[in-house]
DNA sequence: CTGAAAGCGCTAACAG
DNA sequence: CTGTTAGCGCTTTCAG
């Protein structure tokens, strides 16, 4: 059983030319006699036949294959995201091969090489680091497969962009808080010169601004993605008179929260917060978080639509923005006083 | 640009052959001239050349590629299994390859004969479906690629399997419970028949047994492993009498704080519960949740080792049994009299 | 020190 | 209706 059925078996077997085994076998126009195709269909059962993909790519040119390049998986918006890629690409025949990280764009970089010399049909990428962008405006028409940006736009690269609307959600979010009544508001950011997060910190600005609000000292905190930001920053905008907080991320949020419980800080009868993304477990939590929703999920499998479009029909790039909505809930009222 | 460049081409830039140009890329033991060497490294940076991994993989016959086949990504502990595959498998050259089965037992058979069809090297998997044991008694020798089950052990399967000892873990923390004082303990199962669930109630009747309890009426709540599971099967915990539960994952937990919230039961206070997992977002949550922990990043990373072992050694065959450590933390105390 | 040639398993013109 | 042939890009004996 050690080393598997080739075509060249069947063909022996069937005494048939391994072309016809091909023919019908991959369900190609034939005019193969009824009798040959049940005794090659039969032949392939029996011997367990499967053809090896290896040289089936070789010579079709594609794998079949999708580069899922992500900056963090414990990261729950990136979950979803890859649950809903794998979602639709399974279905179309396609696998999702997948590559994280860590937010190093050196990192970043080595994977885009290593999972396209792999020979992916297409790249999903979240990248964290705008920082490459010239790299990239370089790269990717080397690299001759059609990239995807997922939930990133970076206006000059060669390739297709899916995302929410960041600054248009940051904007919302804090609007939100002005309209409780708030004034003093502090941001948890992401990573400075990351991917979304700049913009988001813009959506913020621009929120405060238009309500001629000025910006306390040091309202804009700069971290991570991570509930060890929200964790270590909680403190900081404890003590220092803010009423209410945007948390860049969801995760930000769930660590603020945690450092509340342990200082007692009451939400939101203490803090406001929101978050951003609404990943399931906003919900979950207590109180449920008011966040900016963007489904993960769905730009997950709208990617996935988008690429397979591009590879195999070579449908032109396009740059799609998606609408986030605010989903008020339980962790934002008016300021105490 | 189009149409990448190939040995072929540095063959006829350099006026060497294709055997000299493949020797001195692969750094394979040869004796060809430094200048000649140097005319080859110099020619193949110059064409941005890449060995195409399909002829590669043909010639090879390895794709330095993993599957890694769960049920569902968005339960954390999938999340940061598969951080923890990653990140050994990318250091040694091995790209992970993802398939979600959602536990449906015929998706799963359907992504193992899917990958394996691509060539993959070796395949984690976590099954959801004891059901498909016997299959996978004649399937896994038939596929002729080395298997290693992840968090399951089914014990007649050929192949290695990596797990914590649920069954231990479950007892550990029943017993948690039956020493602080509870005696109307409840559980809220994953699904029956699922890989691991059943293991665990088992752990959790062994200990109420030892400890002479008898098992209430209806004690034990049988769901999947979801929030959804945990808050839909709340109120059934809440109005029977119970002083404490034992939630077979986190996120039965997590779903049945969220319950707990709207009814307005207080935990550990009126309720004490108890997770499996670990994940982290037990201690995110309020009250911190006393939990089982069984690493998931450990295990996607000793189960990545194992399987190169496998490949690349023709390591035999290994059960092995993690243990699982009982997180004491703020969702449990004993009962109110 | 280097090259010619065969072959991995499959597909696709092109001939019958 | 079916087979022959060439070739995808690479590695690897084996011969110089």
């Amino acid at each position: 059983m050690r080393g598997k059925t080739t075509i060249k078996d069947i063909a022996r077997e069937t005494g048939l030319s391994t072309t016809s085994i091909s023919l019908v076998l991959n369900k190609k126009p034939n005019k193969i006699s009824d009798s040959s195709r049940r005794r090659i269909i039969d032949a392939a059962n029996r011997l367990n036949y499967y053809p090896n993909q290896q040289a089936v790519s070789l010579v079709n040119r594609q794998t079949k294959t999708i580069a899922q390049i992500i900056p963090d998986i414990s990261n729950m918006f990136f979950g979803q995201l890859i649950q809903g890629s794998d979602s639709v690409a399974h279905p179309h025949g396609y696998s999702l091969i997948l590559g994280t990280t860590n937010n190093d764009p050196a990192r970043e970089l080595d994977m885009i090489h290593s999972l396209c010399a792999r020979g992916v049909d297409g790249v999903l990428l979240t990248t964290s680091s705008p920082v490459n962008a010239r790299v990239y405006q370089d790269l990717f028409p080397k690299l001759d497969v059609p990239f995807v940006l997922v939930d990133r736009a970076l206006s000059l690269l060669p390739c297709s962009s899916l995302t929410y609307d960041h600054q248009k959600g940051a904007y919302l979010a804090t609007r939100h808080l002005i309209e409780l009544g708030h004034k003093k508001i502090a941001c948890i950011s992401g990573a400075h010169k990351s991917g979304s997060a700049d913009i988001r910190v813009k959506g913020f600005c621009l929120a405060m601004e238009d309500a001629c609000l000025p910006l306390q000292q040091n309202a804009i905190l700069y971290g991570d993605y991570s509930d060890k930001t929200g964790y270590d920053m909680a403190d900081a905008v404890f003590d220092s008179g803010f009423t209410a907080v945007f948390c860049l991320n969801d995760m930000i949020a769930f660590g603020l929260y945690k450092r509340a419980g342990e200082r007692g800080v009451r939400i939101p009868a203490d803090l406001s917060v929101v978050g951003f993304d609404d990943v399931a477990f906003s919900t979950l939590i207590n109180p449920a978080l008011t966040t900016v929703r963007q489904s993960a999920y769905e730009l997950g499998r709208e990617s996935v639509k988008r690429i397979i479009m591009e590879i195999e029909q070579q449908a032109p790039r396009q740059t799609v923005y998606f609408e986030p909505v605010l989903m008020v809930r339980n962790s934002t009222c008016p300021p105490k006083n």
